[in-house]
DNA sequence: CAGTGAATCTTGACAGTGTCAAAATGCAGC
DNA sequence: GCTGCATTTTGACACTGTCAAGATTCACTG
């Protein structure tokens, strides 16, 4: 009886739930994302999304992997070889990461915080696209550790784990301003490259 | 008209909120601990907390406030030299805090993660003990420095940030299990070491 | 000891949340 | 044109944090 007009099957329902969300989750934080706000935001009841996600889980899922896919997309153009002395190649690729959480900090922080992985709440897709990225830092590591940019000495897995685990943290300090603040994300990314390039030789290619 | 017995005050309300709601957090979670169930756990209605804290945000500041004060004694006792490597001597350290957050993943993540500070809503004395802790690591920092453990040329407010920085994405990443699990904890704190002090010389005092 | 004020605790209520069951609606195919 | 199915809605439930108003007890003053 209601909604006599031609939008009862709104016919793209799922992607307009995640843009939205999406948009909302920018504006509003992880907090301000309720499926109430959303549905009203769409135009669509509070139940309508339950045809297209199992769960509010499900949907958090998606939008990290998207996350996920942006992230990896951004870091993919920083593995062609330069002639920069590998520190500096290095404190580009960290400021690069550490600038694209501070830009999304309410994605980046459902990406990885907000408990979707500590429950067991990620749906195998999510899994997929965020093993997928670690493979390729795995991949940038490697070919690093061959260039002479990074130790050689050092198992692979194992310096990616660390790698990323700074990158990680340090975006996790800057997007909470608990340790550190943005102003000096800079210097921070430089003490960073030299830290883990410092004392190697440059030995571009 | 209730209550005839002689408990009606409580007494001791405060202390019990706190221990009980630590022992709420470490069973289930952050997203287990409820005003609700907390009250019903110590025996006393939903609102008598408002009398001792004036949110549930006071209440969470407060613990996190306990996880940065054990966090702080528990590194303290790290600094008297020892003739160990340097690089050994970092990865104990490492080992010691990743220990304590995989031990402690809630309120590891109550005191990080969960919008205490993203929002500005950490009160005064929150603050003050995470920045003493801060504070403490960048003395740690500074001797390390001048015990020539961690590089000398660096800054040591930027290093700290850093190698802080390190240790809170790797305990971020253990316990929510992305990137790593915490079987290879071990090996992981040795690369920190490694990287961190590999390349300098062993110069104890 | 009586009595008053403040501190503490309880009950009732409200808006908000995620989610399930059942009914309503529109689309595609026989 | 009718039937089956996917989609959407309405109603309801248990749960959350928090406020206002009343009940109870403590501490202190006269």
């Amino acid at each position: 009886m209601k909604k006599p007009n031609n939008t009862y099957h709104h016919g793209d329902l799922r992607a307009s739930l995640l843009r939205e969300a999406a948009a909302l989750l920018r504006d509003s934080g992880i907090d301000g994302l309720s499926l109430r706000r959303l549905s009203e935001r769409v135009g669509v009841s509070r139940t309508a999304l339950y045809h297209h996600f199992s769960d509010k889980h499900a949907l958090l899922c998606a939008l990290a992997a998207d996350g996920f896919a942006q992230l990896d997309a951004l870091m993919q153009p920083l593995s062609p070889a330069s002639n920069a002395p590998p520190a500096e190649r290095y404190t580009a690729f960290a400021k690069q990461y550490l600038d694209y959480a501070t830009k999304n900090p309410s994605l980046y922080g459902l990406m990885f915080g907000h408990t979707l992985w500590r429950d067991k709440l990620a749906d195998d897709s999510l899994k997929q696209i965020a093993y997928e990225s670690f493979r390729h830092h795995l991949a940038a590591v490697k070919r690093w550790q061959e260039a002479g940019i990074l130790p050689k000495e050092q198992d692979s897995l194992r310096l990616t784990q660390v790698t990323w685990g700074t990158l990680h943290g340090l975006a996790q300090l800057v997007i909470d301003g608990v340790y550190a603040d943005s102003t000096h994300l800079e210097d921070i990314c430089q003490c960073v490259g030299q830290l883990f390039c410092g004392m190697r030789t440059a030995k571009p290619q």
